[in-house]
DNA sequence: CGACTACTTGAGGGTACTCAACGGGTGTGG
DNA sequence: CCACACCCGTTGAGTACCCTCAAGTAGTCG
């Protein structure tokens, strides 16, 4: 991180190089309110596998996610788990004005979070009602996310669930393949599947066994490449797109 | 509805005797604000099975559930269909900014709602932050309960999927049982349900004929009873609860 | 090299689905 | 009044899909 000072600028120290900055929820404040709000965050790295925000956790801060794949999961009391999200860049991490999370957040990958203290960010929402009108507009894509995701977990089949979610993966983790989707093109992917086989049955709600030979059953139809069980490699996206019901 | 005029009363006529105010939304307007919002609403009653919300229609009108219930389904093209939301007065109805709705409104039951024009409510709510900040709660909760739900339609049996269906509500309907509910009591409940056999199956991801399997299962345990094929009785909720998985 | 983890593949079984028949309630028409 | 159709829900028989349990492979680390 630059830590040098550059004469007469507004922005920042802190946020000059932050990447998400326009397209998070920085991107509504003043220069005057975005150095508010830097005097309160700080930059954090988490490796992946580190529990971020623990279920029934009392919730004192808030993230955004600057890089990196975030898992949100339940858990039932015998065990039995449930992916219910994931956050990629520049989403917002926490339940707002929930006094405990109702859910574990997990880093799948290695993620750089920029965090601030609960009472800060609410204090600075208060006296800004842009920025809470820009959280609002991500929890109301989120709630979307999930009913989109309802449909898949209670009405598609193994091979439609495991299509959906490379397709999902796909369109939100390739740069690439997103811009091209902006624009309505076709196109093939490629990228570094975040998640574990362990992770995607808890996403689908399937075993790792099943997802395994959803997988397979992928590759041999030419639909998907797999290479070091990780890095996966997608030759036509909307081919994948007919696999997903 | 009441229309005689009260002397000095600051709450509109129309609003006078609505049993939602202080729940919904309005609960945050000043009297003047109310009055402003009243000029533009207006009452409409639905019959069960009636389209609220038409699928990719364009949203020209929000509402606010009065009673009733209402389902929030999603299908697919080959005509699988998901509920992915159950709504309830005093709750929020309509894609919040958004230019077409991405899921079909149904109305359960029989239905009241007090419907608004977006671009009315859009005006209101830029004028008075409360407003954005009463709605971002309510999106906040359905995202909750989105993701909950996520955890039963992955996760459960199909007998573990009607009992938390049935418990879903058991505590949603029955005033009695909420209250008991929020006081941390025990308790039976009472209701009819709002929805057929063929709603619960497509809330629930299974089939009409699993959903009348595990009832009748449910039912021989006596842990709930049966009038009517609508009418539900139970007897203890904590025990239903058990059964949730 | 062995131990460990992550993933794949195989065999067998159980849960929920499909297809089909049946029962009860309601509305219509003779 | 009954006959009939129709809708909704229940019950039964057979099946398919996905899960469970188990073994096997590949990659990594000490």
């Amino acid at each position: 991180m630059s830590r040098q000072d550059i004469h007469n600028s507004q922005t920042p120290v802190l946020c000059r190089n932050c990447e998400v900055r326009h397209r998070g929820l920085c991107g509504v404040l003043e220069p005057d309110q975005l150095l508010e709000l830097s005097k309160h965050t700080r930059m954090v790295r988490q490796e992946a596998g580190s529990e971020l925000i623990a279920d029934d956790a009392d919730v004192t801060t808030y993230a955004n996610v600057m890089t990196g794949v975030v898992k949100l999961t339940k858990m039932l009391e015998d065990g039995r788990q449930q992916v219910v999200g994931l956050q990629f860049a520049p989403d917002f991490l926490g339940r707002l004005y929930g006094r405990q999370s109702r859910l574990t957040a997990e880093a799948a990958s290695d993620v750089e979070l920029c965090r601030i203290p609960k009472v800060a960010l609410e204090a600075i929402m208060a006296a800004n009602p842009a920025l809470e009108h820009r959280l609002h507009e991500q929890t109301l894509r989120e709630l979307d996310e999930a009913r989109d995701w309802m449909v898949t977990l209670g009405r598609k089949t193994a091979e439609e669930k495991v299509a959906s979610f490379l397709f999902l993966i796909a369109t939100h983790i390739d740069p690439v393949a997103q811009i091209q989707r902006e624009l309505g093109e076709r196109g093939d992917a490629e990228f570094d599947l975040p998640l574990s086989r362990a992770d995607i049955a808890d996403f689908l709600g399937l075993t790792i066994e099943t997802v395994s030979r959803q997988l397979t059953k992928l590759r041999k139809a030419g639909v998907i490449a797999v290479e070091n069980n990780r890095r996966f490699v997608i030759p036509d996206i909307e081919r994948l797109e007919t696999y997903c019901g």
